[in-house]
DNA sequence: CTCTTGACGCACA
DNA sequence: GTGTGCGCCAAGA
């Protein structure tokens, strides 16, 4: 498989611990693009194995849900990061500042 | 090849 | 706090 930016951005949201959120520009930021934060999305969106890399773990900085969502929709990550015990400050918006993941 | 769109982020009014 | 514009990189038409 190739190993471009895209694997980069799957490696680093694979290794997302259960339980936290990572925002698209930290992840940008981790593989080295800071700039990135929006190839992220779109890496997510072409993502080939959405049940290998938690997509429900990602949300933007404002740690809004994406509401395009690979696995099934917004309701099906907004369910997947309850069970895991992520807090919700809102319908569709987590609570970053007790689940921001730092790697 | 150029132009537009996009799961984003930040600056500014 | 909200709305608008710009920058960044990649893909699609």
């Amino acid at each position: 498989m190739k190993r471009g930016f895209f694997a980069k951005v799957y490696d680093v949201v694979r290794r997302i611990p259960l339980g936290k959120v990572a925002t698209y520009g930290q992840i940008a930021r981790i593989v080295g693009e800071p700039r990135a934060a929006r190839q992220v999305g779109w890496a997510l969106h072409v993502n080939p194995e959405p049940f290998v890399v938690p997509c429900h773990r990602v949300v933007n900085r404002e740690g809004r849900l994406s509401g395009a969502f690979a696995f099934g929709g917004a309701d099906a990550q907004r369910y997947l990061l309850m069970n895991e015990g992520v807090q919700f400050v809102a319908d569709d918006v987590v609570d970053l500042q007790k689940h921001l993941w730092e790697e």
